[in-house]
DNA sequence: ACGAAAAAGGAAACCGGTGTCAAAACGTAT
DNA sequence: ATACGTTTTGACACCGGTTTCCTTTTTCGT
């Protein structure tokens, strides 16, 4: 294998095999109309040299990259990171590549360097994580701009062709039943911060279920947060003070659910047996916890890999589900309700 | 702004602005021989037909594309997602993107994968993170391949040119004075895997230390654990079973701190008043445990943008420091150690 | 053995930029 | 007006692939 010096070029491969640029092309291409032996002789000189096709040069004859790129503004790291494996092992072994773009949902400027930076990089398409990817303007941007996307959400936010979707609803009505198979009838609620999909369609399958099992929701029961740890510190606080009896409280996620935990520790409230939580997401901190807590999980690396595949490998994807099913994952922050005084 | 269609070229405003390509080009390049009336001719015609330079076409002329890497096989989300910001922060309003790789360490076609990987994208440099940013078969690969790297590490890898640096032994000894000063002197370590030059860093650090305050520091209150939560557990449960009466222990890493957390409570041993208990790293568990975890933090963001930096503006990075300060976080895991029965 | 169809391979143009080098335009001194 | 040195600009080749279109070779039926 050729060690250093410039790397060899298609010319190069063509000139010792004694063919033209077209047929090394073909090989590489793995055109069927070649002839055995051409192809044989061809590929031993590529194997020689250790050549490569440059990418860029194959970009801009085909008009297009081999760039995904992953733009987020998840405030779950872990999140993220199981995403991009996900991506990655949809990738592996192909010409792919994954290109990150963190952004800011905040800045008034998001839209437009997110428009700037599709106008430099040309990618092939882009994967998009709630909650930014609820935003249907970002959406609308990347058709205008004839950018691929495909849409992580926790509903039908666009066609199937652009969306990998999780079932939060129904999920969080399982976690309220399971609830209330134990006994619980009181039950908080710390929800997401406006805006967001997810704590919506959370919120939602609480109340759903709420009224489904007949049971009161007074509003002082429902608190919201931002789906940070601090926020679920306070809204716990809250929540505990204006309504003591409360037995159990699932939380829009994680991290506010750990949040939670914390508040209970000031107020001398054990988990799980003077007040059950539950939290969602199954991030890392749900298992490192003490007690390790009863959350919901969703196979964020499978989603992830869909979602790849929709852009990479349309046809394949159209056998890739578009909807994927979370599950509870039971742990030790849920009990029977303490008996009343 | 024109909207769809294909996007214009550089001939396009060339035609458009009666100038050559090479005229757009020199305007786009910032060329200083140019009349300041062509310039604002042709800036004119850029601006209104929304023209973008073509960034595969621009790659392959100028040989070289606009993709850094990051190589990580990181057990922390939160470091490698901040790590990626930081790398944002120093690439944002540039052309460059950033292009990420998992691997696995443990994976004996690690090297074979990247290689191929390398070969492919052809990336202008690669960012490498710690643990793999340890291995030399990895860096001289960049090396032989002709791509720029910049190694993250916690000791003196490489040149200055080609690392970012840490100080974790110095900040391991300054938590070590901490924890003396505060009366401890039978204080346990859980280390990190074999292998990991911060687990080795970390070691020695805390040894020189013990050493240097004239403390004992028996084979059994040293234990190692491989960086994972579970493992940790186990860590602390031996280490307090053989050394009952060790008053602190530091863990290499917090996600370790937080199993030790979990045995302690296991154990009905308080926390931090039986055993105090320190990590490093300052990851997101170590605030949100309970109680709050007294923790090394590193300026993680900065060190990514430097390493960023040396790879794409080595003449101002050279004003950027290799070595970085990690500092002290203190919450409510340490006390004073209990008086003797 | 012959002709036609099919298969295989090559020449040249093209993708959209940049580098080289010479020509054109300009300014100034003669 | 002419000559000359500087700025500015453009023509053309090139980066390393793919595509189009056409020629050459092979295969095969009769």
């Amino acid at each position: 294998m050729a060690k250093s010096g410039p790397a060899p070029t298609i010319n190069d491969v063509a000139r010792i095999a004694g063919v033209s640029k077209k047929t090394v092309s073909r090989v590489i291409n793995r055109s069927p109309l070649l002839k055995q032996a051409t192809r044989e002789k061809v590929e031993k000189v590529i194997a020689e040299l250790g050549y490569t096709p440059n990418p860029q040069a194959r970009a801009l004859a085909l008009r297009r990259n081999f760039l995904l790129g992953l733009l987020h503004d998840n405030p779950n790291a872990q999140t993220v990171l199981n995403f991009q494996e996900g991506v990655l092992d949809a990738i592996r072994d192909t010409e792919f590549a994954l290109v990150v773009r963190p952004v800011d949902r905040h800045s008034p400027a998001m839209l437009d360097d997110i428009r700037n930076f599709l106008e430099l990089q040309r990618l092939y398409g882009v994967l998009i994580l709630p909650p930014i990817s609820e935003n249907d303007e970002l959406a609308a941007l990347c058709r205008e701009m004839g950018c691929g996307y495909v849409r992580m959400g926790s509903a039908a936010l666009d066609e199937a062709e652009h969306l990998v979707q999780s079932n939060d609803r129904e999920m969080v009505e399982a976690v309220v039943d399971y609830l209330v198979e134990l006994g619980h009838e009181r039950i908080g609620l710390i929800e997401g911060p406006a805006g967001f999909r997810s704590a919506f369609e959370r919120r939602e399958g609480f109340l759903a279920a709420m009224k489904r099992h007949g049971l009161d929701m007074p509003s002082e029961a429902l608190v919201q947060g931002n789906y940070r740890f601090n926020s679920g510190v306070e809204a716990a606080h809250q929540l505990l003070s204006e309504n003591p009896h409360v037995t159990a409280i699932f939380a829009s996620n994680d991290e506010m659910a750990a949040g939670a935990y914390h508040a209970a520790r000031e107020r001398g409230v054990d988990v799980p047996n003077d007040l059950s939580l539950v939290g969602f997401d199954d991030s890392p901190i749900a298992a490192h916890i003490w007690p390790p807590m009863t959350t919901v999980g969703w196979p964020i690396r499978e989603m992830a890999k869909a979602a790849a595949l929709k852009l990479v490998a349309p046809d394949t994807a159209e056998a890739q589900p578009s909807n994927f099913p979370a599950r509870l994952v039971t742990r030790n922050s849920v009990a029977p309700p303490a008996k009343k005084i």
